[in-house]
Order: structure tokens, then sequence, then C-alpha cells
DNA sequence: TTTAAACATTACGTTAACGTCATGTTGAGA
DNA sequence: TCTCAACATGACGTTAACGTAATGTTTAAA
């Protein structure tokens, strides 16, 4: 499987709909696919890839908005970017709120974790009665 | 501060609007607050305490209808509870999906940290040319 | 008792992230 | 060349979690 895949085959290989395709290329996540006239649009394996990642950060809990923030970062080399500055201060921005997220999680497992522990032994003492 | 405010009281101290407790009534996630006939709503501290953790539970990404799942282990007394079994399945499930949550900011964490050195290597560089 | 702020209720509006028609166009195979 | 599945486009619908405006009722204070 090389390049140039009509929106059925993206789809398919992508996991998404092809409205959730051209909703991406209607707010500027994914670049439309390339077309000769006004046909029909073709794409290519790095879309595939690209969707796929999207997902992934999607399931991080990241909006879309974020994801545009950063899914250049997985897709384009390295050399010739332009604002960088810019780029740097809202990936660190990620990283904080990234960290803060972890925490709270952490948190809320630990909790978790106690509240289960805690039925479980009732539930034993349950089991002892019974006896 | 002890209990009997009304709605404009709670809000304050629980950092809500009161569109959101009656919300939250509605769906069942808070109590609906006492009234003498048909009158007005009177809360107590317990229901602040209730919003601020349904606050903080919102923040580690859980909907609302996950934070109903769970909120009463924070607030009703160990004893008494009919469908344990059910509430430890319940926990359970949330337990596994956290840790899935946390792996995946972790690897996130990982991957935005290495973008941002490359960034800060990428500009140090750019400052050493200008010497 | 009166009054104005606080409250209650109803209902329509909003954002994100698509789903689901409806209708018209393209293009690969017979 | 013809045809039918695949594609394009536009528009209205959907869910979650409330916001906001309109209108009527309570209640604490003067």
């Amino acid at each position: 499987m090389k390049g140039r895949m009509r929106i059925g085959d993206l789809t398919e290989r992508a996991g998404v709909t092809p409205r959730t395709v051209r909703y991406y290329e209607s707010i500027g996540l994914i670049p439309p696919g390339e077309r000769e006239g006004a046909g029909q649009h073709y794409y290519t394996d790095e879309t595939v890839e690209r969707l796929r990642k999207i997902d992934q950060l999607k399931k991080l809990g990241l909006t879309l908005e974020e994801i545009r923030d950063v899914i250049d970062l997985y897709f384009t080399d390295s050399s010739g970017v332009q604002p960088k500055q810019k780029v740097l201060a809202i990936l660190r921005q990620h990283l904080a709120e990234t960290d803060e997220k972890i925490g709270g999680l952490q948190q809320f497992r630990t909790e978790l974790q106690a509240h289960i522990e805690r039925f479980e032994r009732w539930l034993e003492e349950r089991e002892q009665e019974r006896r």
C-alpha cells in the first residue's frame, strides 16, 4: 500500500468516517486531499498516520484545538519552522497541564483503590459471617 | 457557617452558578435542596463539599455520568449500601480506565518533553551562530 | 404592609465533534 | 459508451453541560 488513495480507503485504514475527514479538513487539522480540477480528493499514507495520531491524542483528553497546536510536531521535519518561540511556549503550557492532569489522576487512582479495598474487606467479612 | 443556606450562598461558596446546581439536581448528581411547601430550596455544607468534589473529578476528565457512579463513595457512610458488588465492579472499571489514561498521558508527556528539548537545542544553536 | 433583591421555572441558545439525510457528480469496469 | 458504486456538498440533527433571557413568585428588610 503506497500513497494516492481515495477517501474510502483512507477512512477504512484510519478507522474514521468520511465526515470526520472532511470536518478535520475544514478546521485545518489535516491538509485537504489533493485533487485534479474539481473532482475527488486523493490522500496519502501520511494522512492515515496523521488521523491515527489525532485519535491517540483525543483519547488523552486533548481537544481538537489543542491537537492542532501540536500535531505538526509529529509530521513536519524539524527544519525551517518560523514561529518556533511561540510553539515552544505552547508546548511548555501543554506540558504543565499534562503534569497537572497526571497528578490529579494519580490522586484519583489512589482514592479509587482505597474505596475498592474497603469494599473488598466489607464483602469478605460478610463471607466470613456466612460460614 | 453552618447549614441551611439558600442557593445564592451555596453557589458562591462552591464556585458554581445556580444553573449548574439545578442542572445537577435534575440529573440526580446532587440531592434536591429541601423546601417547605413550594418555596425556595435550602442546602447544607455537604452540598458545598459535594459540588467541590464534582468539580475536582470533572477536571480529571470524568463525565457527569461517570461522576455519578462514584460520587456517593465520598459522602455515604460505608454501612448499609445494597448493590455493593455492582459498585465494586464499576470501581474496578474506573480504575482500569484511569490507569490507561495515566499511561497514555505519561507517554504524551515524554513526547512533549522530547519536542521541547529539540526546539530548545535548535534555538540555542541559533544563539551560538549569532555570536 | 410594602418593596426590591433573591429565587423558581420555562424555554430557547451555545459549543464541540461529528451523524445523518438529500441531492448531485465522478470515475472505474462491463 | 454506459452504469452504478463511490464521492462531493450542503444542510439540518445530536449529545453534554451548561448559559441566558423572560416572567412570575418569595422573602427579608424598611
